[in-house]
DNA sequence: CGTCGATTTGATGCGCGTCAACTTGAGTGG
DNA sequence: CCACTCAAGTTGACGCGCATCAAATCGACG
């Protein structure tokens, strides 16, 4: 399993996995065959890190498969996930030259990159690239906003809860399964990754993790495959109100 | 000093304070006639409620004078700020018909407000006001995961400074000065609203400032004037490696 | 001068961090 | 095939930082 087959990567945008989902989505065909000429493709193994912060950046890219995570740390050390990157997510800034965060590949990883200058270039000329990139970069203050609520105010046990309900929402809408009744998915996360996306230690995320299995909320194969026997009292025990959020 | 003279807000977008800042940044003089012909201004006093969450809006909006904040809130009642709005920022989402989040005016507030329908189509059809929104969310985005840094990882006193550190900053960059050596400026927000900006309780938001006064970092006149005597000192007190951040 | 919201300060408790030891499981090489 | 290794995860003991509950003080305004 250490790296996976470039050669099944699609290079034609046509039949792109994310094509109606990432920053092109809207593009005409003539529009796609302008990209086509400025993208290319980098894969990543598991674990590698794709950009440092601070570091020169020149290109922007889309996650085409995979998942990748936006870090900041402080100079002592403390870690703080900002942005967990799907399949269709957009990285990087247009008009800034260097990385603002730390992007790293939990699993293993496809981008489909845009040199940069050309790709801002494009954004002046074709309104339908910058038109998508707003609303992606509105989802994704949204996102950022809920994550604000959760780290300021929820308790560990919530924010384990609400980390695992994302993730279960997530996968049943790749598999286009509604999220109701039993789910069954796998974490793509250590569980030092999901500390740092929570503001939690691993050893706490451990704790609630094995609290809410003894509590039968969720049920455990192993260390990652999770089963959530009844999502809706997963979502009881996030503490949110209704049931979701925005979080894909 | 219950109200502001309305009369004294200007209503030519030429010599409005906000205009080279602003979502109409960019526009050109035709552009700003037509956005002259869909605007109006509103006025909201201190502690007023501009809008609540899950309400109908049918306008955006510019922030022109005054201050407001972005709040979620949960069932039970905890209270997370998920933003502040400051002159020249911008209220609402194209293409949401609901309001995310509640909207309160945290001082006597002059709002610049647009109808939603006209100004997505202005948005399709000038090019400027969706470059200028997209760069602004871009700012709103970082800002957003500086915070998440701040809720996750930091400190109670560290969380204070970083909020006296933003606004003294904000502070300077108003009235044009450099922010080093002594800085003085007032507080916009109360205890609570500290708290519900940094994911603490307004007791311990108190008893820090308290501490950051008794060591010398910061100087108090009444409850809300602040005396920074030295910023490089208040900003070793962030916990943040570099002098900054974007938070403006 | 009295009132009431905003703020401060104190006493106490708990949730989560810290430190440390142990368990699990996958990979490795003899 | 089975020790050996090592990263990932679990669990326990303990302490601290911040929340909670409570009371006092400040300050603006009638």
């Amino acid at each position: 399993m250490a790296h996976h087959d470039l050669q099944t990567v699609s290079h034609e945008c046509g039949d792109c996995p994310i094509r109606h989902r990432a920053v092109c989505a809207r593009c005409e065909s003539d529009e796609l065959q302008r990209l086509e000429q400025i993208k290319y493709y980098r894969s990543y193994q598991a674990g590698q890190t794709v950009i440092w912060s601070g570091d020169r950046m020149d290109f922007v890219a889309s996650v085409v498969t995979g998942i990748a995570t936006l870090t900041q740390t402080m100079e002592d050390g403390r870690r703080q996930m900002v942005g967990l990157l799907l399949p269709s997510d957009f990285v990087g800034r247009p008009g800034r030259p260097t990385a603002a965060y730390d992007v790293t590949a939990t699993t293993d990883l496809v981008m489909c990159c845009f040199r940069k200058k050309p790709f801002e270039e494009m954004m002046t000329s074709t309104p339908h690239i910058a038109q998508r990139l707003l609303e992606m970069t509105l989802d994704e203050l949204d996102a950022a906003r809920e994550w604000m609520l959760l780290l300021g105010r929820k308790t560990a046990r919530e924010k384990i809860a609400s980390l695992l309900a994302i993730i279960a929402r997530r996968d049943a809408h790749l598999k286009l399964k509604s999220a109701k009744g039993a789910i069954v998915f796998d974490l793509p996360l250590t569980r030092e990754e999901m500390a740092d996306y929570l503001g939690l230690t691993l050893e706490t995320v451990s704790r609630q993790v094995s609290a809410l299995k003894r509590d039968g909320v969720i049920e455990l194969e192993g260390k990652r495959h999770i089963i959530v026997p009844d999502f809706d009292r997963l979502i009881e025990e996030t503490g949110d109100d209704n049931d979701g959020g925005f979080l894909v």
